[in-house]
DNA sequence: CTTCTGCTTAGACGAGTGTCAACCTAGACT
DNA sequence: AGTCTAGGTTGACACTCGTCTAAGCAGAAG
């Protein structure tokens, strides 16, 4: 657990939306890897049974009989997520929670981001 | 030009964050390929450029210069991003210009958002 | 019409991804 | 010790993706 390869986080000063200012390739060379962990509709929903559990952290076993997939292979999404920094696991005792990562996500809502008077 | 396939587009009554509510499983399954799309570094910069160009358009001959590829795979990252609808084609004469869609950009935005108590 | 330029499409190839069955590890409990 | 359960890891498979070269198409300009 938590051996994950600590991916790059960009300077915690969050990020300027994309309608603003170019983004410089380090940038989206360091963000890239977080759309891409929510560009599939399982860790989507995995995603969002997460950040909106009750008390902020969900167990695999809550998460686990709510798809029509196996373990590993939703333990397999659950690294991905993990990988990309969107969440944290935490081992207690007999089960394992998981938690989302606000700061990443607000930094990818920020980039997001667009002024409502342009549009 | 334009005959991407219409990427499913959710109610435009927008999407209430995931900290908020577990994502169905249809939504997830129509927001997914926005973000996959924009999982790619160099789609990621494209999507930067053509949202914070000058006059909210990026013309093809500008952006293909911008990076170390052939034409024919920036063409490429400009049709996912098109398929994915996040971007809109128009050919004036010569040149295609892309435009950034204001509406699906907002959505995932709205999607990753985050109570800033919270956290 | 012919040619040139800007961009897209088609096809191919190696690398990466989603899924599973089989196996393994960590705790809890006898 | 042994056993049970919750999860993760491994290895395999088909499929998708990013990239290229080569070919095609649409306007503009001879």
């Amino acid at each position: 657990m938590s051996k994950s390869p600590a991916p790059v986080l960009i300077a915690e000063s969050c990020c300027p939306p994309l309608t603003d200012a170019r983004i410089p390739a380090d940038t989206a060379l360091a963000l890239a890897p977080a759309f891409k962990a929510l560009g599939d509709p399982v860790r989507l929903q995995l995603m969002s049974m997460i950040a909106s559990a009750p008390d902020g952290e969900a167990c695999v076993c809550d998460l686990t009989p709510a798809f029509d997939l196996t373990g590993p292979t939703i333990s397999h999404h659950l690294r991905t997520l993990r990988e990309a920094g969107l969440v944290t696991a935490e081992r207690r005792g007999t089960w394992v929670y998981y938690r989302a990562q606000a700061g990443l996500m607000r930094q990818l809502a920020g980039l997001l981001a667009v002024d409502a008077l342009v549009s």
